[in-house]
DNA sequence: ATCTATTCCTGGCTGC
DNA sequence: TGCAGCCAGGAATAGA
């Protein structure tokens, strides 16, 4: 996102093109004529704010999995929208599973009315407050938008192990020191994250495939059977909220 | 409020 | 080498 708001800023949409319409809500193509007001994230959502004269819109994006924004990128199989700006710059929407989304609206659709604070915005006695007062499993709470937002599994495992937190841990039962001490966790691991280009859209160009940095800062994710960094006991994975769940059973504590 | 299962989709992996 | 079968996962949705 960082890396589109410079350059896209202020230019106008010359032209569309449209591949995939699975992806695609709304009729897109009307994106045509207006011009990049601002460029903005509103948890894991991306939000192009359109103009055109007095008429607003939006491109309200989810990368999903695998999902790309891409600038001056050669368009290829994967390539469901393609955005020719007046200044030749090229933005292409890939997407190979398909399950994010690329809409246009004139008005944000009622779901994001319904997101959660984002965990930067939040204090660590009031992410503490709301979290004790849910009866859920920790790691379903992380995952769900309306609560925070912006969390995704893998930030979810991470997140958890740094606070020594067990997964499924009901939240309401936690000290409050404990909690506040996940809000914390939360906050370094995305700032963690983003320090090391995870979160930079337009590091994602590379075509060999989400290969970033971030991934040598995993501790639990997807490493299963591998030895805790920290006390070296097998890393376990368990499914929590219909997720892999990836934590160290010695380290991450219920109560 | 909160749980689980299901659906969408493709690439990567396993096993024969 | 080829191919079938399985699996992951964000979020909406249905049903308990």
């Amino acid at each position: 996102m960082q890396g589109l708001a410079p350059r896209m800023l202020g230019r106008r949409i010359e032209r569309v093109e449209l591949r995939q319409p699975r992806v695609l809500v709304g009729e897109v193509g009307r994106a045509a004529d207006f011009t990049v007001a601002a460029v903005r994230r509103q948890g894991k959502h991306i939000l192009i704010d359109l103009r055109r004269g007095r008429r607003t819109a939006h491109l309200a994006v989810h990368l999903g999995m695998t999902g790309q924004l891409v600038l001056d990128g050669e368009p290829g199989r994967h390539t469901h929208a393609l955005f020719l700006f007046d200044d030749g710059l090229r933005l292409l929407y890939n997407d190979i599973r398909q399950f994010g989304r690329l809409e246009f609206c004139e008005r944000l659709p009622q779901r994001f009315q319904r997101l959660g604070p984002d965990p930067f915005h939040l204090s660590e006695e009031e992410f503490a407050r709301r979290f004790r007062s849910r009866r859920s499993m920790a790691k379903a709470l992380l995952l769900d938008q309306s609560f925070v937002s912006g969390l995704g599994n893998i930030y979810a495992d991470e997140s958890l192990f740094r606070a020594g937190i067990h997964p499924r841990a009901i939240a309401a039962r936690l000290r409050r020191a404990r909690a506040g001490g996940l809000h914390r966790a939360i906050v370094e691991v995305l700032q963690e994250s983003i320090l090391h280009g995870g979160s930079s859209i337009s590091d994602f160009v590379s075509s060999d495939g989400h290969r970033g940095r971030f991934q040598l800062l995993h501790r639990v994710y997807r490493r299963t059977g591998q030895p805790c960094a920290v006390c070296g006991v097998p890393i376990r994975r368990i499914l929590v909220a219909s997720r892999g769940t990836h934590f160290c059973p010695r380290c991450q504590k219920a109560g």
